[in-house]
DNA sequence: CTCCCGAGTGTTTACGTAAACATCGATGAG
DNA sequence: CTCATCGATGTTTACGTAAACACTCGGGAG
């Protein structure tokens, strides 16, 4: 900075407000300022400028993986959000989900250069963990039932399962299986929840629950068990990736989708659109996610006081043709 | 620092010492510096240190979208590796792959604070863009012919794209027909490459190329141009999704896979094992790949000499169910 | 006994920036 | 004509850290 103000001839503080855009600098001395600053590859250090200014115009993001397709297309959209307001962003991967993989990100975390993070992690891993976020750091988390004491922004999981199962009885079936996510997750337990209360609500029977870990070969062999079972026609799977593994458990065993067994996802992944047959789902707004985490984050950072509860991001069901009546001989007597 | 120092009655040096480490601390002053640094909720400043040391430990990563299968997965693991190399990563997305969004992407990075960056996306866009990597900067590159100017590190686009066709051939079909990947994409480019040269080099008839977008999407459109084509008995699909779209595409149009067509994909994506019928497909090491960019871009940071080059990740093919012999009637006269 | 050495600790300084304050010159009102 | 005012620019300072150097003190060699 010194060199660029020799050679423009003008003290380093007008070469700072040049740079930082400041007003209350003539158009000409503006002008000399950037040609020198170009000719001599100047650019600010950003460390100096975080020393001095005190934030870093960095959010951090802990999660255990990218490898989910909700994890990395929330991740997208928060980068995306926050490069949109001039703030970028840090991953810190949690090694295993563990306590002490989620200790030593937390740790990580209060190295690094960060105005606040956004967590997302089952919350019951952040308590099992007597982890310390640093005092006073900004925080938001996603996916987790954490709404008492944090600040939430989540999908509307419930309620876009009551839309699926709900569907599946308009169309006639007596009741509804379930193939849930890990008992782990939150978002696997709301997706159950919602689909128990709506079969109760409804004076239907409640079938056992097959349980995956959304990996679509889990579903596979949750798909095994129902498609012996000829009293099942309807399936709502938690996630679509396991959903596609149940088609093929389901197609292999000769029983056909929608014809005899109906089938409903939850992400409506861009692949889904593609699946043999192509899959109804629970459409998720991860961009509005992102949106609203990094929304709720600066919020925060600015200085607002920080109010836990919920955000929930609406869901919309997308019918597409693996869902049908079942077929006569298993309709339920009116 | 400073109030670190007054409790525990020694200088802030001392305290320096501790906090980085350093031997030539007895251990009973440090012991009392650390039960300081806990009383007090220490922790160190990273914009000072980074100021201090004129390095931040933070890589940055940019590319296009995490949309992708591949790119995310890369991510992933250059995100693990860094974590254990003591390194964060800094994500930075590029708005649109057009001139003006890696423009912008490429000047929020001479802005950010990364020790060295690596660069997932066709090289085209670097060249077409006039895009000025901050002089010194420790680059490497995914996905790209740059070898000459850069350190690139990519899978083994060719050999894995040669041994799915060379599967195909040796089943007994004639000719394999290719759906590839975007023209601005390399990977795209040097797969379809690897299956021209290796049907020329067999002296077989090439067929026209269809062109998707890696969406299952696109891939449904190429398949219902091949499922229209009789003398379509093989395929390879430059990317799983695509295959998947392809799958639905001969399933519609009664095409059983693999007994009249075969297809075989690249990417060998966890969803692939589970598509109708399983896919055979191509496996890439993501894993492999972010590992070699980490530790190539550290050696770089760390003063070693750069060595423009490609550094190759080999693939392996991975045999499941949907690639078989031709039907006889069109198996080649031997 | 003296001197030197080295381990352990303290003092000084600089990293690059931007806020706060100081200065300067031109303009316009009285 | 003088002086207050204001816009443009310069000067000083502090942000928190760690390297370089300085100092102290105990112990061993001569």
């Amino acid at each position: 900075m010194a060199d660029v103000a020799r050679l423009a001839g003008v003290s380093s503080q007008t070469v700072s407000r040049v740079s930082t855009g400041h007003p209350g600098v003539v158009e000409s001395t503006r002008r000399v300022v950037l040609d020198a600053m170009r000719e001599l590859g100047y650019r600010p250090n950003s460390a100096a400028r975080a020393l001095k200014l005190g934030e870093f115009r960095t959010i951090g993001v802990i999660l255990f993986t990218l490898a989910t397709t909700g994890n990395s297309r929330t991740v997208e959209a928060i980068a995306t959000q926050a490069a949109l307001e001039g703030y970028a962003i840090t991953l810190i991967p949690v090694a295993a989900p563990t306590q002490d993989g989620v200790l030593g990100a937390f740790t990580r975390l209060g190295e690094l250069a960060v105005d606040g993070v956004i967590v997302i992690m089952e919350v019951h891993l952040l308590d099992a963990t007597d982890l310390t976020l640093p005092p006073g750091m900004p925080v938001v988390v996603v996916d987790s039932d954490a709404g008492d004491r944090y600040p939430v922004v989540d999908t509307d999981q419930a309620d876009g399962a009551r839309q699926a199962v709900r569907h599946l009885l308009e169309l006639g079936h007596r009741t509804v299986h379930h193939v849930g996510g890990p008992a782990e997750s939150f978002s696997a337990e709301r997706r159950a929840q919602a689909w128990r209360a709506v079969l109760e609500e409804a004076g239907r029977p409640v079938p056992p629950v097959e349980r995956g870990d959304w990996s679509a070969t889990s579903g596979y062999r949750a798909g095994l068990t129902l498609a012996a079972d000829p009293a099942c026609t309807a399936v709502f799977v938690a996630n679509d990736q396991m959903a596609l593994g149940v088609l093929r458990a389901l197609h292999e065993h000769g029983r056909r989708v929608p014809e005899q067994v109906s089938v409903a996802g939850f992400d409506d992944i861009p692949d889904a659109a593609s699946y043999l047959p192509p899959l109804t789902t629970v459409h998720q707004d991860f961009a509005e996610v992102g949106r609203r985490c990094v929304h709720g984050l600066l919020g925060q950072i600015r200085g607002e006081r920080i109010t836990p509860g919920t955000e929930l991001v609406p869901t919309v069901l997308v019918h597409r043709s693996s869902t049908a009546a079942p077929p006569p001989a298993a309709r339920r007597a009116p």
